[in-house]
DNA sequence: CTGATATGTGAGAACGTTCTCGCCCAAGAA
DNA sequence: TTCTTGGGCGAGAACGTTCTCACATATCAG
């Protein structure tokens, strides 16, 4: 039956009786057969419990029709959203997923990279750790293999990429606290270094309009600087303390920032968090505080999690497509793997502020 | 530079003037090479930006270090956290990941495992959908394919596996809700049709202590059995009306079922839903129906996902090692792969009931 | 009839590795 | 001396496919 171990296109072609050039044409669909021969083959092979062996197919064709990812943290909703975004279409296209994660550790995005690379993938998805430099990714690209980032860009280096416009998306909920009458708003973030320039330069910068290369900070970053044009905007000024830094990619860090800046002598009335993460470190905080939302303080997050449409009072927030994100990016790698060539495209996609009720008018 | 498209071993010897046999010894780690040799070889290697090809490496050593999974869906925070277990100790042992979703549908569970075998993974973790019908992965260990399963078992599939105790614990959650003096507790639970008992035998089967071949059971039907076992000790009778069966794995589904039984003449004073999603749909319908727990009911969740300990006033839940479970798996796993023998294993591993506030006495 | 075009087949090379073998050399044992 | 042992090296086979050819035939246009 067809339960045995291994048998290959020569086994096929001995049992049918033809040669193993005319068995691979059948069996590989390629190439002219007669309807009898073909006929033949099947048989033998369903016998034989025939099943063709991709390494060795892709050894010879060069091609591989796997996909490469490279992710901060597949547990991280984030993360997991846009995997599956980029799995629907790697299915849909009959391509496989080799996915790693890096934990935002340089040192495991290089090494994964070249684990994918000698396993062949035909193409990247990266989320970079380290902006500036990526020697291996500028290797990747050099050597002709088809590379898509997400999330976040590397200066200079001219590949496809989709992000969410961060500045945009930011800038929109900060306006929406100063709309609702709101004028201490703290913002807890990751602002992990960036070694370029402190948060105090770039915040003065930012405060006095001055040109900032955007595209390659990071996230919360491009963040943070939504935050300081919506109070430009609203005429505001930036205090500096309502910055709450956590430093870190981590829960823990978000829930042990927000506390000093809460039972400060000027507590903010209002907070933006910046991500699912922080999100989740400034509830606990705000949990262990005893504070409530909205009628003690006012909170708009970035990026919509489960929870947050049904936790009471319901959590305001910037909800970014990751599902879309993941599609998109996925479907563009495609399109460079068939060999289609354009100038590297950006895709910012927009958000959109979802309103819920974790916003008061002071 | 290290930059060009692809240098083969022959390649190198060529460069290195030796044979590719010699090149071939020291850039594979095997057999012996002169000092000199070598460096000329490693020399020449890092010239030319040399990169194994994995592919052809494994052609011929029939192993890719690669493992398989078929998971239900990665967004799906159990089955995120399993492939990070999974991940991690992939990692550790120099292993790759390819990663598939079957959605809870048959055909592509049969499709991935396909995809997966002519990949030539050396190994399969598998979340088997159906466990009485699966061909496919009787075929996969008559291949001699090493297979462990996660979360569900196959009839008559002697392979290793790993999964919660579920029976145990759900009984131990609804024990709990007894102790603290309810006496109607309703059950959230998706119970989809397993076609070998319809669910009121199931029940009455359950409730008169009848033995029932719980290793095969669905993970949903295994608490259910849990529950009745709860309220046998308790010495309750089961009211059918209490058991909200979704019917699918969606929130949607019990966010659906909830709102009747709690608006019927005689609502429970308890709910115990059997996982994430129903937790999820189950608080949906809650906010919905503007119920305040743990006032006007009570609460025990299955599995502990992030917002239970933060949303006020924290939920009382079971707590499965997700990530533990993926682990201990991919160690199972890579024990066959190294050939070592055992009888099929079966890891029930413990869960623990988290206490918090969603629980009060009556 | 001549040439082109499409269908059909098999022998054998190719893909980039690892593996098997035979050969050489040096050092130590008999 | 002669035999063994183990390091060191290269030629060439092997892994299981696809690809390139050469060589058929049949059909159709001119």
């Amino acid at each position: 039956m067809s339960s045995k171990s291994k048998a290959t296109i020569a086994d096929v072609a001995r049992a049918a009786g033809v040669s193993t050039a005319t068995a691979g044409r059948v069996l590989g669909h390629y190439g002219y057969t007669s309807e009898e021969k073909k006929e033949q083959v099947l048989k033998a092979a369903q016998e034989l419990g025939y099943r063709p062996n991709a390494l060795a197919r892709s050894l010879i064709t060069g091609k591989t029709r796997t996909l490469g990812v490279v992710a901060g943290d597949i547990q991280n909703p984030f993360y997991a959203s846009v995997i599956r975004g980029i799995s629907n279409v790697a299915d849909a296209n009959g391509f496989g997923l080799l996915i790693t994660n890096s934990d935002e550790i340089p040192a495991h995005e290089v090494h994964a990279v070249e684990l994918l690379a000698q396993k062949q993938v035909d193409g990247l998805i990266v989320t970079p750790i380290d902006t500036r430099r990526a020697r291996h990714l500028f290797s990747i690209k050099a050597m002709g293999m088809p590379l898509v980032l997400i999330d976040r860009a590397v200066g200079g280096l001219m590949v496809d990429r989709v992000a969410t416009d961060n500045i945009a998306a930011a800038e929109q909920a900060v306006r929406h606290l100063i709309g609702e009458g709101h004028r201490r708003i703290g913002i807890v973030a990751e602002l992990v270094d960036e070694n370029f320039m402190t948060l105090d330069q770039f915040v003065s910068h930012a405060i006095a309009g001055d040109p900032i290369e955007s595209e390659t900070l990071y996230p919360s970053w491009q963040r943070l600087l939504g935050y300081i044009r919506a109070h430009r905007i609203g005429g505001l000024t930036v205090d500096p303390r309502l910055i709450m830094r956590a430093g870190s990619y981590s829960a823990q860090a978000a829930q042990d920032v927000v506390p000093p800046a809460m039972t400060s002598a000027h507590p903010p009335t209002a907070l933006f968090t910046t991500d699912g993460t922080m999100s989740e470190g400034t509830m606990r905080a705000l949990t262990m505080l005893k504070l409530s939302v909205p009628e003690n303080l006012s909170l708009v997050c970035f990026d919509d999690l489960d929870w947050m449409s049904f936790l009471r009072p319901g959590i305001t927030t910037v909800s970014q497509p990751r599902l879309a994100m993941g599609e998109a990016a996925a479907r563009m790698l495609l399109e460079r793997i068939r060999g289609e060539e354009y100038p590297s495209r950006t895709v910012l996609m927009p958000a959109e502020l979802i309103l819920r009720g974790s916003v008061s008018r002071v």
